[in-house]
DNA sequence: TATTAAGCGGAGTCCCCACTCATATTATTG
DNA sequence: CAATAATATGAGTGGGGACTCCGCTTAATA
């Protein structure tokens, strides 16, 4: 609660030796993988040997399994925030920007699939695994402004060209993005089921009946 | 397929004693309740408190935690199945059918996120957690089978008045509704939103644009 | 190269939890 | 009500996993 600082990810400002900074990432890139394929039930030291680290160096950059489980995350809705502003900024480099307005949002809707496919599923697991999403967003509240703002930017100018209905804000967007993941790692639906899955999606986005 | 058969006098299979099949039913319900409130890592002797029952008790009845989870997850897609044939029959009794088909679709789809919120979550956290709803699907394909026809027939009749696309099946809209209930769950949006959330959705079964 | 402190390794501690078993209780039956 | 077989109980067991500790290693610096 009076968590003071030491962040888990970003600021890399402290001198770390050399070693010791190579060790973290490995150890954060170990995590994501054996989360994302075990989820967060997997052991501390699943992740160190995947890392090729002793578990005792694991716990000396993350001092709790909830902290490395939050720093996976934080990195991940960073990763997906750094996409979407990338996105935004393609559509002002472009000259017939009206036109990439609206793929650029597709694009993104289909890079979140691609990014979230077997692996955000965790993020719902783990509400009740120890740590919650929820409480990410308290200790970290500029992550998830940051992805929503981004978010904001790429769907105001779809809903601007027309594209997207207008609504709905990004809020909900972001909702029915992680309900997308869901239903399209749904088992037992294959390749083409899953696409027109996503198409069925996007339809409602597009907005088949003037709602209001 | 257990239905009773007829009363010869001698209880057939269920002869298990009055006291054993109440606590029985009692784990069952606390099972569902805990699970549904900390996530199928919960436990078994939280379970057990709850059903106001010795940890033996619930042991006897299902022989490990994961048998526990299992009839929970069985239990509530036999609900779900039940709900559907129920919303299916009411449709066949009345006259005017065209235009029920369409409103017992929606009705159901409603139906599945309320029996679902707070609570489904788990049955996506507990596929990396032992127990995976693919082996349940394995070791019971019945269930499975109940609910996709169930749902089918439900679609099919909607389809047949033109309220819904026809170019989805009954696996799809089952995705579709897993995804919907995760969306429907996100932290952070409140009742409109939510609401929303699901009506963009539907228009999306609805087939805003006549896609192919 | 010598010095030194940051880092690392990994055996060990502690706690939680699924599951067992010997004993006590109770529904059922005649 | 007695007999007995089915149940219930709950302390106990075993294993696994988060986290610690301290001696050894090595990057950084003069």
């Amino acid at each position: 609660m009076e968590r003071q600082t030491p962040a888990t990810t970003a600021p890399q400002r402290t001198s770390l030796r050399a070693d010791a900074r190579r060790n973290r990432e490995r150890v954060l890139e170990a995590a994501d993988t054996v989360f994302s394929e075990f989820g967060p039930a997997a052991s501390t030291e699943e992740v160190a040997r995947r890392a090729g680290v002793s578990i005792g160096t694991v716990f000396r950059h993350f001092p709790t399994k909830e902290a490395l489980i939050e720093a996976v995350v934080i990195g991940r809705l960073t990763q997906l925030t750094a996409e979407a502003e990338r996105l935004a900024d393609a559509v002002d480099a472009d000259a017939d920007a009206d036109a990439d307005a609206d793929a650029a949002f597709l694009i993104f809707f289909h890079r979140w699939i691609e990014l979230s496919a077997t692996k955000y599923q965790f993020a719902g697991a783990l509400s009740r695994s120890g740590t919650d999403v929820q409480e990410i967003r308290n200790t970290h509240p500029d992550v998830g402004r940051k992805l929503h703002d981004a978010v904001g930017v790429l769907l105001t100018r779809a809903q601007h060209t027309g594209g997207i209905r207008r609504d709905v804000g990004a809020s909900e967007v972001i909702a029915l993005l992680v309900g997308a993941s869901r239903a399209h790692e749904h088992v037992g639906l294959d390749a083409d089921q899953r696409a027109h899955l996503l198409s069925v999606i996007i339809d409602g986005l597009r907005g088949s009946r003037p709602a209001t």
